[in-house]
DNA sequence: TTTCGTCTTTGCAGCGCTGCAAACAGCATG
DNA sequence: CATGCTGTTTGCAGCGCTGCAAAGACGAAA
């Protein structure tokens, strides 16, 4: 096995020095083109490639940022990951990947840099388990930007959709069907679930502007946004003595649930029930019946979190937290509509 | 913004040598409960965290294995991807992520320790573009381990299940049931299809031992394993003089995507048209009605990779190449038998 | 007391690269 | 011919850690 080619025997064989060969491979300074070829050659020549170990710790960063997700197996996470590495790798950054499960001491641990320093650069974090207190305690010497929602200012940025809004499209939508007792599936009233508070407060909103009342009964919690968990909601607002004619459901997988459950009831979506998801992830496209919902933009999403905490890394001076917002629309489908062909609202 | 604490600064204020400091902090040797005690207390006392960068600089080594796979959304992977993930940090190393997109060009470049020395020290890899012959001539410096069936020799181990096997015994299930005219969706009689064709072959065998001849018009090929795929060969299926009266689906995702066609058409599942897919993957549990399928144990799968990379890396010598079988399951659910209870069959 | 063996600690070199500043052209200007 | 200037190349130190081998400490055996 042959040790590897390091750049001094690059720059015996080509008769120059190191650094030379150095500002060669990094396309650095300003360099004779007689000097590059003869550099070029040896490099061919030894077939040498350089060591990014040591570049990175002469350079003082690793060139990697970490992503870190509660569960990687949520396929919104999955199609958002794509478009962050693809992102990330355009820019020469190579993409740490971590599960964190939703624990909090991981999560903590992780936004003061991990258990090492100069394993990643900076970070692009979807807390489950961490409050605004927790966040806002981050190491601020590491470049963080946060996905989905939070209502806190500090010094890292956010990056998600109006979740408010959006919400209040999605049931004003049911309401516009005609729909009198909306379930709402996924609230967490508690310090960590901010997003799907904004989610609730955007399905009241809705009730307040088309001046329906909501039916407090029906707004049902869960602790995360999972099909078991969407199940298991259904389950319970279809006991109830008058249950709901239709859910807004805060992911669609809880929909996707839900729909497991109406269906194994005999029950029609959407003529028994209408049901409304939110991610527009492409199970739901494919779902039987397919699930209206509400598509975050995340391409666009995915290069903007990139963006900003390679914007971060570049700047060491600490910069303002910033709101960024997506666009985001409706998207009907059969689950809302039945067979009517699925249309477009912005 | 505070420089990083280094092994020095530690050494220093606890009054010992550096060297004594990196064997505390390593577990490493012998040190004296009283040296240990006042090393901690420094460490403590300074917050030093150790620079992974340098220690794998010196060592020689990433601490990183890559896990490459075509496509980060298929929903298969992404939950491989937790278990790999889990296994890896159990045991001290970081995951690296990559998607491919399926291109043979950047799949080399892979196998071949990518473009830079030391970035990852093993590589877990789902080929997609790659055939046979440019596995074989991948850098045998590189601990690799191939996910999914390949029927090659060489310096590298497979991790997968008994494709042919399973296949069968899918097949056998839908000509049980009294199906007559089976499908196939998912071949791909290219030389990178190998995964697809053993498949096929369990299929046509199940058909053998029945003493029922296949079909092979309905036997249909398929570039990939998505959603998409499946639903344009239903279509082309239900199109036919004969449509068949059952299907085998190479995933989980060609079965949802034939089930939405079915399901559009107005057919019924499992009554006009059984369909039993392939990965057990959530959204087929979840799906309407929920899938039958074949069920690989992809936590065993995920620890007996990260297992023979770290292997492989452990080891300087080069192994010989291993076939590891994980086991796997026949999952009954309501596409092949209906409403009646799910039950399971070894 | 000396000698030996074991356990603990240390010093030094170096992993392969880049930052920095100095050295060295080569050429035009005074 | 000295001076200054721009453009190119170089040498050296050092990023923070670990491998290696040698040194030191300490008690047991001779």
């Amino acid at each position: 096995m042959r040790r590897d080619v390091t750049l001094r025997e690059v720059a015996d064989l080509a008769g120059v020095s190191s650094r030379t060969v150095s500002n060669v491979v990094n396309g650095y300074a300003n360099v004779t083109e007689h000097t590059r070829a003869r550099v070029m050659q040896a490099v061919e020549q030894l077939g040498y490639r350089p060591n990014v170990l040591a570049r990175n710790l002469a350079q003082g960063r690793s060139g990697q940022i970490a992503v870190v997700v509660p569960y990687l197996d949520t396929p919104y996470f999955s199609e958002l990951l794509q478009g962050i590495i693809r992102a990330a790798r355009a820019q020469g950054y190579n993409v740490l990947i971590d599960q964190t499960d939703g624990d909090p001491d991981h999560e903590r641990m992780l936004i003061n840099h991990g258990r090492s320093r100069l394993l990643f650069d900076g970070i692009i974090f979807s807390p489950l388990g961490l409050d605004q207190q927790a966040l806002a305690d981050h190491d601020p010497s590491l470049p963080l930007v946060i996905l989905g929602e939070r209502v806190s200012q500090g010094t890292f940025d956010h990056v998600g959709i109006d979740d408010v809004t959006a919400s209040r499209q999605a049931t004003e939508h049911l309401l516009d069907l005609g729909r009198t007792r909306l379930a709402a599936i996924g609230d967490q009233p508690y310090p960590t679930g901010e997003a799907a508070q904004l989610r609730t407060r955007g399905f009241r909103e809705a009730h307040e502007r088309r001046g329906v009342a909501v039916h407090d009964e029906l707004v049902i919690a869960t602790p995360r946004f999972n099909r078991a968990d969407g199940a298991g909601a259904m389950r319970h607002l279809l006991d109830l003595p008058e249950p709901p004619d239709a859910v807004f459901c805060y992911s669609d997988l809880v929909a996707l649930g839900a729909m497991h459950v109406l269906a194994s009831r005999g029950l029609r979506v959407p003529e028994d029930v209408a049901v409304i998801g939110y991610d527009d992830i492409e199970d739901g496209a494919y779902a039987n019946p397919p699930v209206s919902t509400i598509s975050p933009d995340k391409e666009l999403i995915a290069t903007t979190a990139v963006e900003r905490v390679l914007l971060r890394i570049a700047s060491r001076t600490s910069l303002p937290g910033m709101e960024l917002r997506a666009p985001h629309r409706l998207v009907v489908r059969e689950s809302t509509v039945g067979r009517a062909a699925a249309s477009r609202t912005p």
